[in-house]
DNA sequence: CTGAAAGCGCTTACAG
DNA sequence: CTGAAAGCGCTTACAG
């Protein structure tokens, strides 16, 4: 067993156990001779501060929660790498916790995260209820834990701090696209819940749609891909289409599929385009135009946002908007 | 703040604190009058045990590591989902360690765990090499801390228990279908690095070949996909192929766009399967024939295992082997 | 710059 | 079945 403590090591420095915490937490406060000597024992002995005591002397608990929908979805996979690299940086653990679909057991999961007594809180969910919303404003006004939304944000609030893409802006730049390219009939596949992001990217497809003076055409589907493709199915049946933009990569790969199978050629009859650049859009046949998110920076950003909100520092922006480009490949002309 | 501590339980309840900790953590010891009365107050109060405290005076955390690669590949994010469940079932917290690729500090992370003194562990990579086994084997054996493997298995050695399916088996199977099509030419992509996982996939397909007195071919390439695409159209240019079994579902796609630029026709000309049913597979055109993995209960079922072993229970079988089966699709016959 | 001491909020033998 | 008390391993005013 770790049985070194702070005690071993105060005793082997010959200083007292307030000096080997100061040397630790505070250096500034020690002489540098005292502090390297400690420093020193502290390597040779492998001590390694238990995070309980610590965790109870000193109200901090060096870690973060990070909340979030269920894991399923590729591209949170992807922000959890960004947040953990950043979190090792800054010396903090990850305390993960999954929400499930129900959400039944919200109050249970707040009250666990306060037992924690976490420092900070990522927020990781396209969709934010009023509900959520005011749960996270709880947290930050009542028990002073610092959040910071990745990769959503609140309509007109910047009370909480978010770190995201400008998807209605993204949003119009696609539709624009197959616009210019001629399209007449261009549909909006989005998702039957109401995912906060979703909206944002309607807005800025029925910019474009508008702009353009086109009707616009807004289809509400599942993620589920074999509830979907019949959806698809009905809609060539009964709809003329020539271009679709897919809030999803993984969406708009299904729908071509659809598409395909209805004898509709890519991109000659319909052009398709999607969001995030997935390795769906990349294994696709023909592979598929789309916003490219930059999903690792959003989670590396929102972590180091969070670091300085944990640290009272000053923070002048609290929606950071990160770049986003479209990629144009062969699903569109 | 959360201010509500055990002491104001025990005024309300007009019991010791002694008591108010016997009441939530060995209810039998405490009479059913002063045990109901206390854990109304706890309600009544919304009463939640500092996890610091309590971490620190018993030396337990209720808190679990789960060390895992990076998360990109969707199957961990799924078995994530798996773990998550039965972790709350049991009222355990997860505290995640993303591994980077290099490893450098894998030293520095095992002294995160043991500091953050985890109940246990569950270690989930393809990839086992004889250090991290050995690590393991240390958190264990000095730090008596229960490991279990998630998806892999350590040949040879059954000491540190794990949650799998028969990979050999599975790939023996695989392989059979399509040697059971007649095809000649059968190759196994694999992966450069020595995935233990991938490994066993490789017998399994070596079992199956040299069985019909066929010549076996395991090609080695990248898991990204723009390396194994060049990689791909080398090998149509030098080799004969008609059967493919890749060791991931995203590798055989990445193939099957690669055979189709070379005007190669699946499944007529050659069969393609994969490994682990992810929506790769139901989204590529033909959708593709694979092993399906059942990855939410690998974890679930490894997460339930280690309940069992913190909690000293006897545990029979420590190699789990889970049921998978063979989902054929159209890039077979 | 350093040390002695109190205290963080629990659990757990030990008595009774 | 219950309570008084020690102790888990740190941090942090408070003195000096």
């Amino acid at each position: 067993m770790n049985k070194i403590t702070i005690y071993d090591v105060a005793l082997r420095a010959k200083v007292s156990l307030a000096t080997v915490s100061r040397a630790i937490n505070n250096p500034e406060k020690v002489k540098p001779d005292t502090r390297e000597r400690v420093l020193r024992v502290i390597e040779d002995l492998g001590y390694k501060p238990n995070a309980f005591a610590r965790g109870l002397a000193s109200r901090k608990s060096t870690t973060v929660a990070v909340i979030v929908p269920d894991m399923s979805r590729a591209s949170i996979a992807e922000m959890m790498n960004g947040i953990a690299d950043i979190a090792r940086v800054y010396k903090y653990s990850i305390l993960l916790y999954i929400l499930d679909q129900e959400e039944l057991n919200q109050e249970e999961i707040l009250k666990e995260i306060i037992a924690a007594q976490v420092d900070g809180i990522l927020y990781l969910n396209d969709e934010v209820t009023p509900d959520q919303y005011e749960f996270l404003q709880r947290m930050r006004d009542e028990y002073r834990i610092p959040v910071v939304l990745t990769n959503t944000m609140y309509p007109d609030h910047d009370d909480i701090p978010s770190v995201s893409i400008d998807y209605e802006k993204a949003a119009y730049e696609v539709t624009k696209k197959l616009v210019d390219e001629g399209r007449q009939n261009i549909f909006m596949v989005s998702t039957v819940r109401k995912y906060m992001v979703n909206d944002l990217k309607e807005s800025g497809y029925l910019r474009a749609i508008e702009e353009a003076g086109l009707t616009p055409h807004i289809m509400r589907t599942s993620g589920r891909v074999n509830v979907n493709t019949e959806h698809f199915h009905e809609y060539f049946r009964n709809h003329k289409v020539d271009g679709v933009v897919a809030v999803r990569d993984s969406i708009a790969v299904s729908f071509m599929n659809v598409a395909r199978q209805n004898h509709v050629k890519i991109p000659s009859d319909i052009s398709v385009a999607g969001f995030q650049n997935t390795k769906y859009a990349i294994l696709a046949r023909p592979a598929l135009t789309c916003v490219d998110v930059p999903i690792y920076d959003i989670g590396a950003v929102s972590m180091r946002l969070l670091t300085k909100l944990m640290n009272q520092e000053e923070v002048t922006t609290p929606e950071v908007i990160l770049d986003h480009s479209l990629i144009a490949r062969g699903s569109t002309l």
